[in-house]
DNA sequence: AAAAAGTACAACCGCAATGAA
DNA sequence: ATTCATTGCGGTTGTACTTTT
């Protein structure tokens, strides 16, 4: 007795998006703002679903999106946490706020795990290399201190959405741009803002929480929360983590042999319950 | 130049979580 | 407490594009 489908099968539109959709749904959402995704086909006339309609918005027209390369440092942020988090690709993304899920989830899957499948091959034979098991037992003592923390920090409402002004008139220009240069055909190829010229603010991103053990020699004390120091996104004293303990912590070893590394620890505003702790 | 193989990434699918009735 | 619609997430697929043969 299953649930009924999202949508309907029939007559529901599927496959690429056309810059024409686009714009429709960029100028509903800026009318309306996101959420409430089931009314959307329908008060749009948008032949898709709602959740093509909101996977569409979320991982493509969203503003603030960046596209194109990864950086260095994205790129060890990604490997850091994904040792920390596993496959958790909203946690992750939510330390790389404008990368989507799905992005960093596809790099991961195109480009990282393969980088690290040769990386872990060549520290395999070392003879001072962490075994497997061990490096996995790390990383599950930390994501379990990681939820601890959380547990104990406070939740931040996740930020609104900026305007999409600055999306629509990018989408508007691409656009029209590519439909000079095209002949109008019903197959489009790629949609317009697939562009990677499209953000400012890249060095702007911030930690909604921030936990800070009470010192890093100690690994018996990882339990002992209570001398643990929190802060919030909004305190004052909070210090920069990422402009340059996070830089330490990414960049003073290497990430893959050293995932647990301990110093600091970033708290992510989890979407979704944080992990269990034991 | 053409075919084959490889790569990148947008989009889909199914399931779980959530919240309202 | 239960049901059910909606939303969010992670795994997977499909296909356009690029590189190699």
């Amino acid at each position: 007795m299953g649930r009924a489908p999202c949508c309907e099968k029939v007559g529901v539109k599927k496959g690429p998006w056309t810059p024409e959709e686009d714009i429709v749904l960029v100028s509903y959402i800026q009318q309306h703002g996101p959420g409430n995704w089931r009314s959307v086909p329908t008060n749009t006339g948008l032949m898709r679903c709602s959740k093509s309609c909101r996977l569409r918005w979320t991982n493509y027209l969203r503003p603030g999106i960046k596209r194109g390369n990864f950086s260095e440092h994205e790129e060890k942020m990604i490997i850091h946490l994904q040792a920390l988090l596993g496959n958790r690709w909203a946690a992750i993304a939510s330390y790389l706020p404008e990368r989507t899920d799905n992005d960093i989830k596809n790099y991961w899957n195109t480009h990282l795990k393969k980088k690290l499948l040769i990386t872990n091959h060549r520290h395999h034979s070392h003879p001072n290399g962490k075994g497997q098991w061990e490096r996995t037992l790390q990383t599950d003592i930390h994501t379990a201190k990681q939820a601890l923390c959380h547990a104990l920090s406070l939740h931040s409402s996740p930020s609104p959405y900026a305007s999409s002004t600055q999306n629509i008139a990018r989408l508007l220009q691409n656009w029209t741009t590519t439909t000079t240069t095209t002949t109008t055909t019903t197959t489009t190829t790629k949609s317009p803002v697939s562009n990677s010229n499209s953000n400012s603010n890249s060095s702007s991103s911030s930690f909604a929480n921030l936990c800070i053990p009470p010192t890093s020699n100690n690994s018996s004390s990882d339990a002992d929360t209570s001398s643990y120091t929190f802060f919030h996104q909004d305190d004052e004293t909070k210090p920069n983590l990422h402009d340059s303990l996070l830089d330490k912590w990414l960049f003073d070893d290497d990430p893959l042999l050293n995932p647990t590394q301990d110093l600091f620890i970033p708290i992510s505003p989890f979407h979704q319950t944080p992990p269990h702790l034991f």
